[in-house]
RNA sequence: CGAGGUGUAGCGCAGUUUGGUAGCGCGCUUGGUUCGGGACCAAGAGGUCGUGGGUUCAAAUCCCGUCACCUCGACCA
């Protein structure tokens, strides 16, 4: 490829709306175009990136058995209303109607087509188990894209579907792929990624992991255990919770507290006492029924955490407001509420045992104080709902844990039967009876992945790529393409380059040195080959590697031949 | 969806307070001189000032509406 003509602008000022690094790189080199809010087009390059990210993908889910399909974009809607997933996925994703007025959707994921693929072909456990997967474009109408390719709303992702005939054969397979994900991971040159149990949220199914690569810039929140080696997101993790019970309960007591409504107030007006010994109250409402307050009590130094209570109450929770109930916010107490009308309470398991605490009286100015769980409340079960929190210590091994940052690269989930069975996927076992089978799924998004290795690799001269995945291996550097030798020279290079099976880039403008090399460091192409007048003197060119690697002037007549194996290394 | 911010040439920005010929740097075109870490000179091209309405002799600038984008938060299969 000749630069001269290649499409897509690179700049010397970083874009202002681009907060985080591979953002601004990658738009700098010329890489890509914001079309819509979340909504980007790819230049040749990003687009090679892409391609060769996607090729490691496939050969790697063709190792594994992968069986590559291609599922539409457009869906009807029956299709989601068999699963039921049309009524309960929200904005999210995209519906609307033909000409005839008959309701469609865009992906946004495909177990519903994968189902409706294989029902009707597959009929007997012999055919199981199998893997069927597509790289394809998928649309979620996120509420808020950014960080550039991190999180849009259009994107390419590879999404795989197996089918097994009972819950042992998945897991079988379930880490397959999970070693099959290391496998591609590192191939596409990512360094410092983690799998970590996850959430499974709506998609169903118990056991799921995300593969995280760990990076400030990341949205999600890792609980580490250093020590045993626990791995897992936020939203699922535990953690062993203190007992602070003093040994003496004090009589309970009511005491003014003014004004004081956050735990920090209160803590502060009652002199300073811990956060610990204050249980506090977090109300929300269930999603679509906004009757009914979800009132969650946590020791006072612990946070909510929502995924924890979706699945404790069953229900989606959105953040209540308490204008028009009987909840006097700031000041909530559990003595008493149960008396309430469509409230539902929730106790965390921090709160256990835990006795001369502060809690709110249930009426402005007024809290109550020595509370003791024990004593003055029954309460039948007590839920884990709180979030882990740093220096905790891990369940496992007691050691305590840390907190870190992560981007979601990829997941894997064990979907149990909820699409099959819903969509009526059955096949005939060994004994002739009928039988759902059981779905794995799994989830690589091709965007984020690049996004995610600009952001590891990229330093303050710009991107950086993996050999594996680069645009082109070579950047050929021509100084002085006025000079008909050079000229002869670079081309013939070009062309013993290419012929030798390199990719190049081959800056054929006639500007000056210093403007070459500071592209070539933007776009992030890991070999730089000169040649100039200088080198051509003295029969060599001069080959350096973008991560610092190597540097050395190769013998112009052998430098194919060496530039070769250096590549080949390297991939 | 809540809060804040920004829309002026391909990119980065000034001009808006106090209404009066549309500006600067980079990039681009042509010619010339240069050439090892973003060279220089000269001459050029390129803008419905996001958009609709209003006020005014006159609007990038003032008023009302609206759209888009960005940041933080909420949401996120």
């Amino acid at each position: 490829m000749y630069i001269s003509k290649l499409v897509g602008e690179r700049t010397k000022t970083s874009p202002s709306d681009a907060i985080i690094k591979s953002h601004a790189l990658m738009i700098r080199a010329g890489y890509m175009k914001l079309v819509s809010n979340g909504i980007w087009s790819l230049a040749m390059p990003a687009q090679r990136i892409s391609q060769k990210i996607e090729n490691i993908i496939r050969e790697e889910m063709n190792a594994i058995e992968g069986q590559e399909c291609l599922f539409p974009v457009v869906m009807p809607r029956e299709m989601w209303d068999e699963s039921g997933r049309y009524s309960s996925i929200g904005d999210e994703m995209v519906r609307f109607k033909d000409r005839n007025g008959r309701d469609f959707v865009l992906g946004m994921t495909h177990e519903e087509a994968a189902v409706q693929f294989a029902r009707d072909a597959v009929n007997s456990y012999n055919q199981l188990p199998f893997m069927i997967y597509q790289i394809q474009t998928k649309f979620r109408d996120e509420g808020r894209a950014r960080g550039g390719l991190i999180r849009v709303r259009e994107f390419k992702m590879k999404d795989a579907y197996s089918f097994h005939i009972n819950q042992e054969d998945l897991e079988a397979y379930y880490y397959r792929v999970y070693a099959a994900y290391e496998r591609i991971f590192k191939r596409i040159g990512m360094k410092n990624f983690i799998a970590v149990t996850s959430d499974s949220g709506m998609m169903g199914g118990k056991i799921s992991h995300e593969f995280m690569l760990l990076t400030d810039v990341g949205e999600d929140t890792l609980v580490l255990c250093p020590e045993c080696g626990y791995k897992s997101n936020m939203e699922v993790a535990t953690s062993v919770v203190e007992n602070y019970a003093d040994e003496i309960e004090l009589p309970m007591e009511e005491v003014y507290t003014a004004d004081a409504k956050e735990i920090a107030e209160v803590t502060k007006y009652l002199g300073d006492i811990p956060a610990y010994k204050t249980a506090k109250a977090v109300c929300y409402n269930i999603k679509g029924d906004s009757e009914t307050t979800v009132v969650c009590f946590v020791r006072g130094d612990l946070e909510v955490n929502e995924a924890k209570l979706k699945k404790v109450i069953m229900k989606d929770v959105v953040p209540a407001g308490l204008e028009g109930s009987a909840l006097v916010a700031g000041n909530i107490g559990c003595l008493g509420l149960d008396k309430l009308p469509n409230v539902v309470l929730v106790y965390d398991k921090s709160l256990k045992g835990a006795n001369n605490m502060v809690i709110g009286a249930n009426k402005e100015e007024y809290h109550i104080k020595n509370f003791s769980f024990n004593r003055d409340i029954k309460i039948d079960e007590f839920y884990d709902i709180s979030k882990v929190v740093a220096g905790a210590r891990c369940a496992h091994c007691g050691k305590p844990l840390v907190l870190q940052n992560g981007i979601e690269i990829g997941n894997i989930f064990q979907l149990g039967t909820k699409y099959t069975e819903s969509m009526g996927m059955a096949v005939l076992n060994k004994e002739g009876k009928s039988v759902t089978p059981i779905m794995g799924c799994y989830g690589i998004g091709v965007g984020r992945a690049i996004a995610s290795i600009a952001e590891e690799r990229s330093d303050d001269k710009g991107l950086n790529w993996p050999m594996a995945i680069a645009p082109w291996h070579v950047y050929l550097c021509a100084l002085r393409t006025d000079d008909a030798i050079v000229r002869e020279k670079a081309d013939k290079l070009y062309a013993d380059l290419q012929s030798a099976g390199i990719e190049v880039l081959y800056d054929d403008r006639n500007v000056s040195p210093g403007f070459k090399f500071n592209d070539c460091d933007l776009m992030g192409i890991p070999v730089r080959v000169v040649i100039s007048p200088r080198s051509i003197q003295n029969g060599i060119v001069e080959v350096q590697l973008r991560d610092g690697s190597f540097k050395d002037n190769l013998s112009l007549d052998t430098c194919v031949e060496e530039l070769a194996k250096i590549i080949k290394d390297r991939i």
